[in-house]
RNA sequence: GGCGCUAUCGUCUAGGGGUUAGGACGGAUGGUUCUCAGCCAUCAGACCGGGGUUCGAAUCCCCGUAGCGCUACCA
């Protein structure tokens, strides 16, 4: 079969799902789960189901969800179906699990925790590996009903039958277990509640799932799954397991390596876009050596047999670069409503940037001029502040290495002397442009026997307080000359008082 | 311990019997220049080890080794 063939019995109704529990944020390694599903449900034009797994009574939180619908938001991964809550489904998981006692397909355990936990141990402490050892398997059927009536707490197990189970990944390849290493499941608690493996399967059948994409650390939950399809007399969806997303060391990514939350991210000032085409690559390569990718393309070019089995760590560093890349490519305009909370916050954002006029096209020429510099958002909010704002301050290094440096600047009785002779040049050249406060700039230094340098440092340092800054005629232009002015007197009064 | 998964530059990866093993991030060097960034150019940098199969193996097979994951009445 060609490969359109394949894609054309793919597209007959793919169903897949993200099925996050909600006992936290949503952290990078789900919201590549999530960016995968969603990926390959647009690509065959299918179903993406957003359900989330809240049986852990213990641990989930509203919280939580808000969270996750909030991160997935950012990343604009929009689901079909759902958000279905799995804690409503628990009467169907528990009457799957009744009909599978009832075909003698499982039985009721009387174990209790405390016992078990002993008798692991035990076999922990002498060596051997340890399993149930389905000592309830021998309780008659009418008997353990009888003790069940009465009162005695029971689990339902599951009773796994002899024989190998396979499955074909589609990004693994064949995978088998021997059923021997597997342990009788247990479906239902003495509380009667369903565990993850029964809901789970319950729900994606329920749920007509055709493709279960989901994280490597699932593929020893697989042969149970498969089992309980096989008992439950469904069809298995087929199954996708996505490579771990690592820290710097290797391990799996938590906490301790810094920042996981996608939502930790967004405040950080990385932009959704280069969020989600960085996780898209984690693990996966459209080949060719493409990058930098728009959603369509991803889309696109997506095939869950392009997805790589090692796994992946996480480099901020090319995420870092991504992002500047994606902030290159963002109109000022754009860019202005991204940075505004962030201007707000350091009280830069006027009431009249909001809408047309000239102050907003003024600053909208601010943003440009420091978007190749700027890796995130915040930086912006940095940068920009001596544009927007008079009070700011003069770096320290700036101050060392342009005004008081004492060889090469004369010391800052000259650099103060250089300084007023450039105020007089600069309140005279027209127009007040790049090109003609430059080449003002220049010809003044050569007839003072100066470097261009010698003015143009210190001047950086009048103008925004730093060493470093986009080109100095754009810099001064942007200010403006009445500005620029009395910032070379603040900066000569700065230079009196050294 | 048992079971499973994995193994190409520091990192993300391309390649899948014959390649100077390619690209990107990061690093280094040089250029542009008023600084930083950017941009441009150049450089350094990898097929885990051992056996097979083959004329030929990074690629296929086996065995090691290492790393990671799972091993709950959590999900």
């Amino acid at each position: 079969m060609g490969d359109q063939a394949v894609d054309q019995v793919i597209s007959a109704g793919v169903r897949v799902r993200f099925a996050p529990s909600p006992t936290g944020f949503l952290h990078v390694g789900g919201a590549r789960t999530a960016l995968f599903n969603w990926l390959f449900a647009r690509r065959h034009a299918g179903t993406f189901i957003l359900r989330i797994e809240d049986t852990d009574t213990e641990r989930s939180t509203e919280e939580s969800v808000r969270t996750i619908l909030e991160g997935l938001a950012w990343l604009s991964i929009g689901w079909d179906e759902g958000p279905f809550f799995q804690s409503r489904n628990l009467e169907t998981h528990r009457a799957l699990a009744l009909r599978l006692l009832e075909q003698g397909k499982g039985y009721l355990c009387f174990c209790s925790p405390a016992d078990l936990d002993a008798r692991r141990k035990a076999a922990e402490a002498a060596g051997l590996p340890w399993k149930y050892d389905r000592a309830c398997l021998a309780v008659p059927a009418e008997e353990a009903a009888r003790r069940h009536g009465g009162g005695e707490p029971a689990v339902v197990r599951f009773r796994v039958p002899d024989g190998p189970i396979a499955w074909d990944d589609l990004v693994h390849g064949p995978t088998t277990f021997d059923s021997a290493v597997i342990e009788d499941i247990i479906l239902l608690r003495s509380n009667g509640s369903p565990t993850y493996n029964l809901s789970c399967v319950s729900d994606d059948i329920e749920m007509r799932v055709t493709h279960v994409i989901r994280g490597d650390d699932h593929i020893s939950n697989t042969p149970k799954q498969v089992l309980l399809y096989r008992a439950a007399e469904a069809a298995p969806p087929r199954f996708a397991h996505l490579p771990l997303i690592l820290g710097p060391d290797k391990k799996r990514l938590s906490k301790r390596h810094g920042a996981v939350s996608v939502t930790e991210y967004r405040d950080q000032g990385y932009l959704p876009e280069a969020m989600f085409n960085f996780l898209a690559l984690l693990g996966w390569s459209p080949g060719e050596g493409r990058e930098k990718m728009t959603r369509e393309e991803m889309t696109a070019a997506f095939r869950l047999e392009d997805i790589n089995r090692k796994g992946a760590v996480f480099d901020e560093q090319k995420l870092e670069w991504l992002n500047s890349q994606y902030i290159n490519d963002l109109p000022a305009d754009l860019l202005a409503a991204m940075i505004r909370p962030a201007l707000g916050a350091e009280r830069l954002w006027a009431p009249d940037l909001e809408e047309g006029g000239a102050r907003r096209t003024w600053v909208l020429a601010v943003l440009e001029a420091l978007k190749a510099r700027s890796k995130r958002l915040p930086d912006f909010a940095r940068d920009a502040r001596p544009f927007l704002s008079d009070e700011f301050d003069y770096r320290p290094e700036a101050v060392e290495k342009h005004l008081k440096g004492g060889g090469k600047s004369g010391g800052p009785a000259a650099v103060a002397a250089r300084m007023r002779a450039l105020q007089e040049t600069l309140a005279r050249v027209e127009p007040f442009t790049e090109p003609a406060t430059e080449a003002a700039l220049r010809s003044l230094a050569e007839s003072r026997g100066d470097k261009p340098a010698d003015y143009i440092h210190p001047l950086r340092v009048a103008l925004v307080g730093t060493a470093v800054s986009p080109s100095i005629f754009t810099v001064l232009v942007l200010i403006g000359r009445e500005r620029a002015l009395t910032r070379i007197d603040r900066l000569v009064r700065f230079l009196e008082s050294c």
